[in-house]
DNA sequence: TACCCGTGGGC
DNA sequence: TGCCCAAGGGT
């Protein structure tokens, strides 16, 4: 055995100590089962678990196993994943479980290459699955992992590019091999990436493996990684629209741009086309009467700070409002409108933009 | 490959 | 209040 070899076995035989003497309750994390490592695992994907593992609980006890997820109805699934944001994992977790129903009769995969083909799965779960539950010793890599490997190892500069992510994943992969619990020891080095390699003042004095780090000695542990660089904030006005007609108002489901997947008010950015398009169909409507709401609202998508306004359309109590609803669809990008009584709209919406919207359109 | 995608909590 | 951040994957 080398010496290197030897470095590497101590490290992965303190972390694992460490970690049984340190670690979190999760919900999925004792007697791991592959549905709940997966639907936990992505659930937890770039959010908080403090977020993430309350609904884990409310959203495992709905749809136990994949054939529940897969027949679930849309506006449910919508429901358990409120709060979540990117919805879009919702959507695929969903439709991975229909590719386990379908195309793997039921069978949930028991590899990591088998995971990775189910959609929604990337490298990351599909390793966290295949470790935890199946005892295979594949490295799963998260942001966690990326700031501790890259402190331990000293990397100065280069954490970010393809080089340097590669250089992580083998680090990575070379440790994990030498573990017998490769589920432990990849929730291991997360778990002090989350709890004591943290990115703003690293807690070095408690780390098990602080003898082993380059950045430690080097006395950079609070400069690596160095920060991704960061997409410029983008600033967009957006006008939300609250059609109006005998006293319910329309909601459909936004089927491209933000929230795209997602039930809620139409919404066009100010000054496109799309926004003169629905002043335009709306002025052809016989007795529609149109106004702005009073005031606006912020909201954060990623890297753009959302200014909105709310354009309130009172559609004439006589006549289908069908023909509208097919043209406005085109014009804006939705479908499947629903009206919903005054009562039962908030609990209708599917993201927190609408329900700006709608608190300012509440406001005495 | 670079860019896209939401939210709630912490400070 | 406003900004930063967090157990990635799809395209």
């Amino acid at each position: 055995m080398t010496r290197r070899d030897k470095n590497a076995t101590a490290l992965v035989r303190d972390l694992l100590a460490w970690y049984s003497a340190h670690k979190r309750p999760l919900p999925w994390r004792d007697a791991p089962a592959p549905y709940r490592v997966w639907v936990g695992e992505v659930m937890s994907q770039q959010t908080t678990l403090k977020v993430a593992v309350p609904r884990f609980e409310i959203f495992v006890a709905r749809l136990p196993d994949a054939a529940a997820l897969a027949a679930c109805p849309e506006d449910v699934l919508r429901r358990l994943w409120a709060g979540l944001g990117y919805y879009a994992r919702a959507r695929n977790l969903q439709k991975g479980a229909r590719y386990v129903t379908d195309d793997l009769a039921g069978a949930l995969p028991g590899t990591c290459a088998g995971w990775l083909d189910v959609p929604g799965c990337g490298p990351y779960t599909a390793a966290m699955v295949a470790s935890m539950c199946f005892g295979e010793r594949v490295p799963a890599v998260d942001g966690n992992v990326v700031r501790v490997a890259s402190r331990l190892l000293g990397m100065a500069e280069g954490v970010w590019t393809k080089d340097g992510q590669a250089r992580i994943r083998e680090f990575a992969a070379e440790r994990v091999r030498l573990s017998d619990a490769p589920g432990d020891f990849n929730q291991a080095l997360m778990e002090l990436g989350a709890t004591v390699c943290r990115k703003a003042r690293p807690a070095c004095g408690s780390c098990p493996i602080a003898s082993a780090c380059r950045a430690r000695e080097d006395g950079a542990a609070d400069r690596i990684p160095q920060p991704r660089p960061r997409k410029a904030g983008v600033d967009t006005r957006v006008v939300c629209v609250v059609l109006l007609a005998r006293g319910r108002v329309a909601l459909a489901r936004r089927e491209r741009g933000f929230l795209s997947g997602t039930v809620g008010f139409p919404v066009v950015t100010e000054g496109s086309r799309e926004a003169r398009d629905l002043l335009d169909i709306l002025g052809r409507i016989p007795g529609a009467r149109i106004r702005a709401a009073q005031g606006a609202f912020r909201h954060t998508i990623t890297h753009h700070r959302i200014h909105g306004s709310i354009l309130v359309a009172l559609l004439p109590a006589r006549g289908s409002p069908r023909v509208v609803e097919a043209e406005l669809g085109r014009a804006l990008g939705v479908s499947d409108f629903s009206w919903s009584n005054r009562a039962g709209v908030r609990d209708a919406l599917g993201a927190a933009l609408d329900r700006k919207a709608l608190d300012l359109l509440e406001a005495p």
